[in-house]
DNA sequence: TGCCAGGCCCTCTTTAGGGCCTT
């Protein structure tokens, strides 16, 4: 059975959907043993306006926005694309909020569960010198895979970032090819427990 | 005009506060 993986990102209007913010970018990468199979990719207008900072942090200019597709197209594209495969993002809690919000725009569910590589990161670098997903790829001297805080470029980084986490797991622990339930267990074992974890799984 | 969230994690903690991350 591969090791398959659907690592998304967005860009948002803003930091939370209870607040009126929405999707304006989303993209997903297919990842199995250890290279990009196929990706999704597509801004998408749900009608909202993008306040001017975030528009500098990520380049998405509203003007862009008024010629994307509906983000209800968007959704359906991009969720039949992941289907049930295991979800994975850099600070999960913010991608999965979107996730299940704008999915639940449509009548739809979240069908599996997200691993964070935020988190993993936290507990398999612990020297990093912080654990922002720029930081991390520079720092481990990972592909550059273009524009930071686009997407598509954000959701390559942290396929990267996963399979260097997944390498750092085998080389450090012997722990070879974790699988989506156990890097979910792993991103909640306390920092002290890792050894552990690893060595009992 | 400026601001808005929330989960995780550490510590000068646990009857709490604040930094880190995401946009």
């Amino acid at each position: 059975m591969p090791n398959r993986f659907a690592v998304i990102d967005f860009e948002t209007s803003g930091l939370s959907p209870t607040v009126g913010c929405r999707a304006t970018e989303v993209a997903v990468v297919l990842w199995q043993d250890g290279r990009e199979l196929d990706c999704y990719h597509s801004l998408m207008n749900a009608g909202v306006r993008v306040p001017a900072d975030i528009e500098r942090l990520t380049g998405i200019s509203n003007a862009m926005l008024r010629t994307a597709p509906p983000a209800a197209t968007v959704m359906r594209e991009v969720a039949d694309f992941v289907g049930d495969i295991p979800l994975v993002a850099h600070n999960a809690a913010f991608d999965r909020k979107f996730w299940d919000h704008e999915l639940g725009l449509l009548g739809r569910q979240r069908r599996q569960d997200f691993a964070c590589t935020l988190l993993l990161a936290r507990r398999l670098l612990p020297h990093a010198p912080d654990h922002k997903l720029g930081t991390l790829t520079r720092w481990a001297g990972l592909p550059d895979a273009g524009r930071a805080h686009r997407a598509l470029a954000d959701a390559r980084m942290a396929a990267h970032l996963l399979q260097y986490l997944l390498e750092t797991a085998e080389r450090q622990h012997r722990r070879p090819g974790l699988c989506h339930p156990q890097l979910c267990q792993l991103q909640k074992v306390p920092a002290g427990k890792v050894s552990d974890f690893l060595r009992n799984l």
